[in-house]
DNA sequence: GGCGATATCAGGGTTTTCCCTTAGGAATGT
DNA sequence: ACATTCCTAAGGGAAAACCCTGATATCGCC
């Protein structure tokens, strides 16, 4: 019986090598190859042909989700588990859309780490069931609180900017990270502080932390 | 020979769990205890007394600072090594002065960890390598030479510009606020910034919220 | 096909922030 | 008396954000 061969990308090393020993662990398991940035991240996947990579979201260099479509991209067998340590991250639509097929959390326990790789082995879809509980519960959803009155739900990519907004990152950062214009940040943040009727940047704080996006 | 009996405190169950592991690979070391927040960890170093605590320095309920006091004063023979991913000196200062020992990166290698572990456990102190450097770097500290404490305490002033820039005040609306000049508050907050040595608004977003000032 | 929503980007003018330096008065410490 | 720290404030130029309008392409949908 083979074992599933598993790339890991992770800059902390600590948490790399602690991954390491879980998965050697296993019996149907191994680690063939290891990243400490995205760019090397795609470079060892295309190299290696990993069953699995899994990925940390925030990496040096190249994002978890680009470097995720861009191995979907290079070597569409190869899946790709995202590992984060943010509960209802902005960031699971995103990794989701650029092809990734698992998310989990770092606060998880080892079994749902290992049922993830499992599943998505098989040709299945494994989300952490908190973050399943947040996409349920985000604007996306119009059957949410429809007896309230309160405007049109924000698009995905309005959150993704809003919830890096109320964290600090400036524009410029925001269109860096997202690969998209200043411009473009510009207008997603207008537009969704509009929807929302917000009129200052502490009140998209405030209300990031309502949404539980801190 | 007895062992160094450890305990984790990491909020993240993945990395703790591979953290055993790594541990329990070495001859003298052992993992007594876990904890998941700041306060099960003062808790169970109270009760396991053990000789070292990896301590997460981001962490729920109590901050890894506020942790490490509360340990140093209910038991000071337990000695305690600030573990975290953030290479900001604002996190170091805060940590040293809360009475750590040892401050150990998550980027660093496993050997640099067990190192910190046993200099620790010797009874000395362990900083790391690139932290030391940042340290050393900064115009700020000449007193780092002396080997005197390089802790820059805010003043309450700069505490609650610093505060209000966290939480999404723009300067004007800081100014307002305090009844101060729009200048006045850029001062305090570069002051700051300065101090703490943040770069960016959203490292000061991290640094509030590592502070509970959120 | 047309409609609406989404996502992208631009121009242009105004306001604000950022970054640098300088500086005075008050309180505190040696 | 002198040094240090704190709080206050300002000038000036560069950068960024803010605020408006308008534009294009895509996609699902009736």
């Amino acid at each position: 019986m083979d074992k599933l061969r598993i790339l890991l990308a992770e800059d902390h090393r600590i948490l790399r090598e602690g991954l390491k020993r879980l998965i050697a662990e296993q019996p149907n398991m191994e680690v063939v190859g290891e990243a400490d940035n995205g760019v090397a991240a795609w470079q060892q996947a295309k190299e290696l042909e990993p069953d699995i990579v899994l990925m940390d979201i925030t990496m040096p260099r190249l994002n978890g989700a680009e470097a995720t479509e861009k191995i979907r991209e290079l070597c569409p067998q190869v899946k790709v588990i995202a590992l984060t340590g943010h509960r209802a991250s902005a960031y699971l639509n995103e990794v989701l859309k650029a092809g990734a097929s698992g998310y989990v959390l770092k606060q998880a326990a080892i079994d749902e780490l290992i049922d993830a790789i499992q599943t998505v082995a098989k040709g299945g879809t494994y989300i952490d069931s908190s973050s399943r509980e947040s996409l349920v519960n985000s604007p996306l959803d119009d059957r949410v609180y429809k007896g309230e009155p309160q405007g049109k739900p924000l698009s995905q990519r309005e959150i993704q900017v809003l919830s890096l907004v109320a964290n600090g990152y400036t524009n410029k950062e925001i269109a860096n990270e997202l690969s998209i214009s200043v411009k473009t940040v510009e207008t997603h943040k207008a537009n969704s502080m509009q929807k929302l009727d917000l009129k200052s940047r502490a009140e998209v704080v405030d209300y990031a932390r309502f949404r539980g996006w801190t």
